[in-house]
RNA sequence: GCGGUCGUGGCGGAAUAGGCAGACGCGCUGCUUUGAGGGGGCAGUCCUCGUUCGGGGGUAUGAGUUCAAGUCUCAUCGACCGCACCA
């Protein structure tokens, strides 16, 4: 018997998967499609374990769905803009593209190593020419549909990275690249009006039933939808009108003051004409430098400072003291808040440290709230308006709506919907991205390039600084154009775009690769669209998904394609943890696939990283483990080698003997449960074990004869289930006793027959404690189980002199005996 | 603070529609095979009392629903994740 031998077995097979042909998928199939998609990889260098679990996944589910009959696109391309390319240039002078091609290279070959089922026709790199070429079509897309535009605003800076960051990926405050904190800068930049969508995105969540719970709610938060009234309250001494927006209208009547955010318009109106400008400005100084981290922790001090200006409350004609104040957010809503002590926990405590006045306007059902008794805000959403004027009594539902509806009809309120989400900033002062396709004209402003001169080329006589702005502006020669319109003197935007709107769209490009004419084709989009399995990590739930989502709404609204939503399923894996932490160079517990894949081989690794954990969950490495994953491949090399000459016999007239006919139910048992893990749970954890104990099981006939015929049946079921996990020795195997390929075999179906028993056991409980076993006939009816029960002699036995009350029969499972 | 997920052996984990808790694997123990480079096969392995048979207990804690609860409900404790002064 020849060894299981992994290094010569992959090779092997690896160079007859790398035949050109051998995985590439069109359009032209009668049989339904799946689309299957892996998130595609920063070129970083090297694969490492997070990687190889994605794509394991991914590789399952490709070659499953194939054998299962469907037209499988299972593509791999390298979202290959980014800054570690432009570090690197920085650090030792290597041109960013020379960086990444080598890295796509070397990663490739990792990928091909781990025997991975691609269409490498199909692969793409944001970073080609050919690709970006339609970044920057689509981003004019956005622009003639008015949904790119550029404004001056204090925008997120990160000085590490030298460049401007949108709000999602800011994260606590800080770079979600580089950890470092972000501040403020006010610079004018490109943004994409997200927001015009954000009702939709919102509401499509619901037609998401493929998506974790969790994602969903992630979004859901961080679009944070939130329907209110926005008033406008008249300060007469100031010849202003100042709005505010609230999510309690109900308790309009309590407003006792005002508060500003430092950056509010009016607070330079306040500056200008107040005698006690010097000290207002001291605190708007102070509350303006404070960081962002400092600002939006609630664990921050709330301070403020009374202007001497007072506004009038509409709805009452109170007198309202005017404040700044540093916990506003300036950016949300109107800038500006009404102060309601009684109904706002902050108001409250605002208004107890500053010694403000407090009106209550709300109180539950039968109770009297006193004010002096009180120690905190009645925040509840129910409960009997009070001190509310003709309001008062209302109870909040009808109290809220008639609160509304009155603002409206006086004109100084109206109904609004506000939203936290903010639109995305998408300009980047970074070299290695996708430049933007505008030209500034002295005469006629700013102008699109037009599309049949794109792409942009990125240049090469840039220079690279640390920090430094914008390294486009360092090449005359890219910098300094002619207008499209009118032809006279002009320059570039020197701006690259950010890396994440390379990757919006990826997906739709794998359907039409080539494509020279345009991002895609409409057909070929609607043929593979939406993907049916995206599989990547937790980490882009709101980044990556977000803006994909975003992008495929707009596309379809331009008529490019005619379906909602590009995802229709997601997976989010876990990460893979080792000692507590997941792997990461600092903390020196990283093992690298390479180092896995060169001792046991690809499909050693594969098996382990699939049945350590379920996929959703973090899953811990264990070296142990992996010998365990490789001793299960041995078995099954031995097993089948033990059953080669059965196999290779002839059919025989023998029928299965009783152990025979067990193994074969086993079998079809297991052909049951792997289809059903696979297909619908993703359990790839539990079909492997199941694997395993059928294997456990064929080694009872290590020692014995077995039937020809059964023996082919084993081996074959058995290789064809294993096919999508460990693709190598499977097809190695395959080739000693079938003819064919296993990879393009029909999945295995079960045996209806076969899997029945004709007895089963059934637990006897007594009290609901098991006190016997017993076999019956499989279908044995509820009465019959009933009957049967009180006369088993254990039964007899243990409920002499009881009395019995009560018994429940389940077929096939159970019956239960409740005795007094 | 708000929202979510989750607590099962020494470890990773299983129990899919409320019906035998601990499948499968790791580790460990014993037996076996001249296998002798991290080899293979078989058996055992939740705790506890009892010689086998068997009895009792057990899924973070406490209550509840039910003939029956790891699974459902409520409370408590703990872990992790997301949002976080959004008015």
């Amino acid at each position: 018997m020849e060894k299981y031998n992994p290094q010569a077995i992959e090779k092997k097979w690896q160079a007859v998967w790398n035949a050109p042909d051998y995985y590439r998928t069109t359009e032209d199939d009668s049989r339904p499609k799946y689309y299957a998609l892996e998130m595609f990889p920063y070129p970083s260098g090297n694969l490492h374990m997070g990687h190889v679990r994605n794509y394991s996944i991914g590789d399952v589910v490709a070659r499953y769905r194939s054998m299962a009959g469907y037209n499988v696109l299972h593509p791999m391309g390298f979202d290959a803009f980014g800054m570690p390319a432009e570090n690197a240039a920085i650090a030792h002078g290597v041109k960013p593209g020379n960086w990444t091609f080598a890295n796509i290279r070397n990663m490739t070959a990792q990928q091909k190593a781990m025997g991975l089922a691609y269409d490498w026709s199909r692969e793409v790199e944001t970073c080609r020419a050919d690709y970006y070429r339609w970044t920057q079509w689509l981003f004019e897309l956005f622009y003639k549909r008015g949904l790119a535009y550029k404004k001056e605003a204090a925008v997120n800076w990160c000085d590490k990275c030298g460049t401007v960051l949108a709000n999602e990926q800011v994260i606590d405050g800080k770079c979600w690249r580089c950890d470092s904190e972000v501040h403020k800068k006010n610079l004018a930049q490109w943004f994409f009006k997200i927001t015009a969508y954000a009702d939709e995105l919102l509401a499509d969540l619901d037609k998401l039933t493929g998506w974790p719970a969790r994602v969903k709610t992630m979004q859901e938060n961080w679009i944070g939808r939130s329907e209110g009234l926005e008033i406008t309250l008249d300060a007469p001494e100031l010849g202003e009108k100042i709005s505010v927006y609230t999510t309690r209208p109900d308790t309009s009547f309590g407003i006792t003051f005002l508060a500003l955010a430092p950056e509010h318009p009016l607070v330079e109106k306040i500056l200008a004409r107040s005698p006690k400008a010097d000290e207002l400005k001291k605190f708007v100084d102070k509350a303006r430098a404070h960081s962002d981290i400092e600002r939006t922790s609630s664990e921050s001090e709330k301070e403020g400072i009374f202007t001497g200006f007072y506004c009038v409350n509409p709805f009452n004609g109170n007198k309202v003291q005017i404040w700044i104040t540093n916990y506003v957010v300036f950016e949300y809503g109107t800038g500006a808040v009404m102060g309601v002590p009684s109904g706002d926990q902050r108001d409250w405590m605002f208004a107890k440290k500053y010694g403000l006045d407090i009106i209550l306007t709300l109180q539950p059902k039968g109770t009297e709230l006193k004010l002096e008794e009180m120690d905190a805000a009645y925040v509840e959403h129910a409960g009997v308006l009070v001190n509310s004027g003709k309001f008062t009594g209302m109870d909040f539902d009808a109290g809220f709506k008639a609160i509304m509806d009155e603002a409206e009809a006086q004109g100084f309120g109206k109904r609004k919907v506000n939203y936290r989400l903010r639109d995305w900033l998408i300009s980047r002062q970074r070299y290695w991205g996708a430049p933007i396709p505008v030209i500034y004209c002295d005469k006629c402003g700013e102008v699109l390039v037009p599309e049949e001169q794109l792409p942009v080329h990125l240049p090469d006589d840039v220079e690279f600084k640390q920090g430094a702005l914008s390294p486009l502006s360092t090449s005359k020669h890219f910098v300094e154009c002619t207008c499209p319109k009118c032809g006279g003197h002009a320059h570039r935007e020197t701006d690259t775009m950010d890396t994440f709107i390379c990757s919006s769209w990826y997906y739709m490009r794998y359907t039409d690769p080539k494509n020279d004419k345009l991002p895609f084709a409409r057909d070929k989009v609607n043929y593979w669209s939406p993907v049916d399995q995206y599989i990547g990590g937790i980490e882009h739930a709101i980044l990556h998904l977000l803006y994909s989502r975003f992008f495929t709404k707009v596309l379809r609204d331009a008529g490019m394609l005619d379906y909602d939503e590009p995802f229709a399923n997601l997976l989010t894996q876990g990460m893979v943890i080792k000692d507590g932490a997941k792997m990461s160079k600092s903390l020196g517990n990283v093992v690298s696939p390479e180092e896995i894949i060169g001792k046991y081989g690809a499909d050693t690794a594969r098996l382990f990283i699939l049945f350590a954990a379920p996929v959703e969950r973090d899953l811990d490495w264990s070296d142990e483990g992996v010998q365990g994953s490789f001793r299960f491949l041995n078995r099954v090399w031995r097993i089948l080698n033990i059953f080669a000459d059965a196999i290779k016999s002839p059919d025989t007239a023998q029928v299965l003997t009783a152990e025979e006919t067990a193994l074969r139910r086993t079998l079809h048992k297991t052909i049951k449960k792997v289809t059903e893990d696979v297909r619908d749970r993703f359990a790839f954890n539990t079909a492997i074990s199941a694997l395993m104990e059928l294997v456990n099981a064929m080694h009872a006939f290590q020692d014995k004869p077995i039937n020809p015929t059964l023996a082919r049946e084993l081996a074959r079921d058995l290789l064809l289930m294993l096919a999508p996990f460990v693709p190598h020795i499977s097809a190695e195997l395959w080739s000693q006793f079938f003819d064919g390929d296993v990879h393009k075999q029909a999945w295995p179906t079960f045996d209806a027959k076969a899997v029945v028993e004709d007895e089963v056991e059934i637990v006897v409980q007594i009290n609901g404690k098991v006190r016997d076993r017993i076999n019956v006939a499989v279908g044995l009816s509820k009465a019959d189980l009933e009957a049967l029960a009180p006369t088993l002699p254990k039964v007899q036995a243990l409920t002499a002199g009881k009395q019995i009350v009560k018994i429940i029969a389940v077929p096939n499972k159970l019956i239960n005996i409740v005795v007094k």
